[in-house]
DNA sequence: GAAACACGTAACATTTACTGTTGCGTGTTT
DNA sequence: AAACACGCAACAGTAAATGTTACGTGTTTC
């Protein structure tokens, strides 16, 4: 797989569930048709059952299940559960040595937060039921 | 530095060059503002020479300056020169062997295209004269 | 014309994040 | 007890970005 591949693989894997919201898929299914491995699968979608979005059975009928409607579920919940981030932080100790300078930096960081979260406004917008639909 | 410094370094450096557009400034200069090496700053803002947003001269007197005025370039400029993409297209050869599938991966894609658009068209909405601004 | 200057670019090492893989533990169902 | 499936740690492999050095090209200055 490439880069960058959790979200895709995030919202290929919901979507798909969408579609019959019973049933428990496994790991070993669903990398089948994402074309990856088992414990990536379970590395992705651990975080989006850490946020509330799926739930995990162990056991012999175990697997993976929607923890809610598709229909209640956005992009942003997805989004912000992987921790995705259009820009990192750039923490990097404010060091500045010149005011202006540290003045320019707290901007540009603020500008690209606004950014970001029209990101996730838009993200907010898209229903995963809606990926399938049109 | 860390990483997917570039957006966040070509923006520090326009906005800083916003301030006084008609002074020159070398690429030693700027790597000692950004805390980064010359070479990576000659590397990030070629980009932005390719898309017409700065121009750079060679010899004594050399270095860069902005192409345009502060208030004619937009943060989707600056996005759309670095070339920089919300998710990877993963064009993975689209051999997938249910149709189902292929289609459901088309929507995906698809979904995450309009995000991406939404993105761009928010970034054009912020100039790089606003950055200093407020 | 020589020297200083600054970009352009190639080449390579280093760093970092992610993915791929194996192995084993835990819990559940049959 | 056996089969099943997730949880998780550990490690190798891969890919992209960054840091660095070196050298070429073009421009200005003296």
């Amino acid at each position: 797989m490439k880069r960058n591949s959790r979200l895709s693989l995030a919202l290929h894997t919901l979507s798909h569930m969408a579609v019959d919201p019973s049933k428990t898929r496994t790991s070993a299914d669903i990398a089948g048709h994402a074309g990856t491995n088992p414990v990536v699968v379970r590395r992705v979608l651990g975080r989006l059952r850490e946020a509330g979005l799926l739930t995990s059975e162990k056991g012999h009928a175990g697997g993976w299940r929607l923890a809610r409607l598709p229909d209640q579920i956005t992009l942003a919940d997805v989004y912000l559960a992987l921790d995705e981030r259009l820009v990192a932080s750039d923490e990097s100790s404010d060091a500045a040595a010149c005011s202006v300078e540290h003045a320019l930096h707290t901007r540009v960081s603020g500008v690209l937060k606004e950014v970001e979260q029209s990101l996730v406004d838009r993200l907010a917008e898209t229903l995963i039921s809606e990926i399938r639909g049109a």
